[in-house]
DNA sequence: ATTGAATTGTGTAAAATTAACACAATTATT
DNA sequence: AATAATTGTGTTAATTTTACACAATTCAAT
């Protein structure tokens, strides 16, 4: 069975940072443990990669079991491996951050694993070493969001350009200029107009736009600086 | 002592993809086995994370035992953890790339490990999945590279920009306009004059740059966009 | 119905950057 | 001294970005 006699075994986590928006906050999925060790505190979702089971396959159960979707956007961030990062026992965690649209998601299966939606900004303290993992999780989101068009994944099918924008305040933490916005959104070519326009407003209506998913594959990597370090 | 006892404890391996750089071409210090599995086949230099050893200190350990040098350069990619990638037991392997300056290593540290440097273009089919991680590598080095200042580590401490030009033109297998990569290098401030000049030049002898250190950490996340794909 | 406040959509000109070039200077060799 | 190869620097047009202004839409309050 064990063929590469003389080297140890380790216990594999994954934990993953679930970003959520709101319309306003950019939001965390975090759960108050009910469950040993460090019950009653705060941590991410987690679990441990089983035998027989692909690595990308424990992620997307995990994502699944939190939020009750499939086919969820997750990157991998960073492989945390401090000895005794885990007081229990040597634990590696193979950290994700994950982006859900906030309102697809299962509240039963939150629930179920006691999990909350908490603003990034008031968030708790963390077990273990889960803060550095959500402080190098925002990061690496401020990075790629800047590069790429995976913003959309934290929004519903149709959003707003303003909508959009708000977005991108919430993840640099900073306003941007609504007509440069705008250009360099339209200008990618990533929107389609669906002729629709948002309901609830209570002043001029916004036009309600869906993400080009033709496009989005062949531009994933053709749009570095999306969001331009001057554009903050 | 396994205080988590439901969940499968699994080997953890580390690959590394070392990059170097003769002047010309893109190198791969690549292993040729003369150890079991797949002994006299290509692969990657790794090793197993050992039992209380941090992943950093592993890592390290890995490349200091490839190369003699201490303080490399490297940066996560990703975990391979497909449940049969290794045949001979499940292993997960957490993959890093690493930027040498290749006269700096240490041939011996290399020929101990029956290591050789390989030309990037020719280079072997390797085992397992350690082509997969070699495309990934390159991908991540270009992605890098052209929005970070981190070329620099695959060259010696003094060096010409027609050097670095060569360089970049390796890294992306494509001409750069020898003008506008001068004058974007020199705008980025990163650059000290040495007041020195190559020798070994048959025609008119280059300035030789050495890295401003104190401002190379400062400016990391500065420049993003180093080379632009217009420039490309 | 009209006005006002808030928000959305689009436009424009100056500034900055990038792209595409040309030319002069240096070095070893002939 | 002329030649060939390479290096350093400059210049202009095109493009992109920045910093703005103005008109249109909507609901609520008059």
């Amino acid at each position: 069975m064990n063929k590469y006699p003389h080297s140890t075994r380790i216990l594999v986590a994954l934990d993953c940072i679930v970003f959520g928006f709101d319309g306003e906050e950019l939001k965390l999925l975090l759960i108050k443990r009910n469950f040993e060790p460090e019950q009653g505190k705060w941590s991410l979702m987690g679990g441990f990669l089983e035998e027989e089971e692909d690595l990308e396959v424990a992620t997307n159960r995990i994502l699944y079991d939190l939020t009750g979707l499939k086919d969820v956007y997750f990157e991998e961030i960073k492989t945390f491996g401090k000895v005794d990062r885990d007081p229990v026992e040597r634990t590696l965690s193979i950290c994700f951050f994950a982006l859900i649209n906030i309102y697809a998601h299962n509240q039963d299966s939150a629930k179920a694993q006691n999990a909350y939606w908490i603003d990034l900004k008031n968030r708790p303290n963390l077990i273990f070493d889960h803060n550095q993992m959500v402080d190098l999780a925002l990061e690496e989101l401020r990075y790629k969001a800047a590069l790429h068009p995976i913003g959309f994944e934290l929004l519903p099918e149709k959003f707003t350009i303003p909508q959009l924008q708000k977005l991108y305040e919430a993840i640099y933490d900073s306003p941007l200029d609504r007509r440069n916005f705008s250009r360099k959104i339209l200008s990618t070519n990533l929107l389609i107009d669906t002729g629709e326009k948002n309901q609830n407003a209570t002043t001029k209506k916004a036009i309600l736009y869906k993400l080009d998913k033709d496009k989005y594959q062949s531009k994933f990597n053709a749009f570095h600086y999306f969001i331009s370090d001057s554009m903050r």
